[in-house]
DNA sequence: CTCCCGTGTACAGTTACGTCA
DNA sequence: CTTGACGTAACTGTACACGGG
């Protein structure tokens, strides 16, 4: 990779950036029902009053008879049966109310994996046929691909520092020999009393870093040295700083 | 048409569990 | 056996899009 490609803006440009959202449209009405459950979670229970044994985001304002969802309802269903279930029921906790962490199995992370693979987002029916398909719940399958796609990210914000730094050194090392190069440039046209041989690249000729060169009038037809001397000059006129 | 509300989902950040050196 | 680091499932808070009243 050459340093131009390597120093492209877009890669910086990139930075930061997160994915493009796409909102998915609706697949269906919701229906309404009146939950009358009792709290799963030992924390939700000690709170009370909301149903949130995975929860809902926006279940806060909720109360015990609130509305839900028929999403939210098949989730309950299919809870229902994971509690009748063994090794997924991630949701009956420890007897001390500590949440107890599910290990996906190798089967269930593979399938994920290509799922993600083909798609890093999921629209309700795909996320339902996954959960049913590995016997997990619709939820898990849904922070499953969060926690995915922020890892995706990460890395690949990861791999972008690393080939940011790579490129900063690179800049670092290119300016370090310029810098030389003008140095010797600069000897030369002080020892030999004429312009500079051979010529300067255009971008250090013609430069308007402070560091480097300031214009100065045209018609002097010299170069002002930094000791106050100065020497004829065929080129652009410059001050030497 | 506009406003408000409920709902669903995305993301960033955090917490906590399980594993391993 | 203990401990700290690490990976990751799960959670929290917030923002936004969309549809319906």
């Amino acid at each position: 990779m050459n340093e131009e490609v390597m120093c492209d803006t877009t890669l910086a440009l990139g930075i930061g950036v997160g994915m493009q959202r796409e909102r998915q449209s609706k697949q269906h009405k919701r229906g309404v029902w009146l939950n009358l459950s009792l709290p799963l979670h030992p924390k939700i229970e000690a709170s009370d009053d909301h149903d949130h044994d995975y929860h809902n985001d926006n279940d806060d304002q909720d109360s015990n008879f609130s509305s839900k969802t028929i999403d939210d309802h098949e989730e309950q269903e299919e809870r229902g049966i994971k509690r009748s279930a063994s090794n997924t029921d991630v949701y009956n906790n420890n007897s001390d109310g500590s949440r107890k962490k599910l290990k996906l199995t190798t089967e269930q992370t593979t399938s994920l994996e290509n799922s993600f693979k083909i798609n890093s987002t999921l629209n309700t029916g795909q996320k339902h046929e996954l959960a049913k398909k590995l016997n997990l719940l619709p939820r898990q399958i849904e922070v499953w691909f969060q926690n995915r796609r922020a890892r995706t990210k990460l890395k690949q914000i990861e791999q972008e520092c690393a080939l940011l730094k790579k490129c900063c050194e690179t800049l670092n090392e290119e300016n370090r020999r310029l810098k030389k190069e003008l140095q010797e440039v600069r000897c030369y046209s002080i020892k030999f009393d004429q312009p500079p041989y051979p010529p300067l690249p255009f971008y250090i000729r013609y430069a308007t870093t402070a560091e480097m060169l300031h214009p100065c009038d045209q018609d002097t037809k010299t170069v002002i040295l930094p000791n106050g001397g100065s020497i004829a000059q065929s080129h652009a006129p410059v001050k030497l700083s």
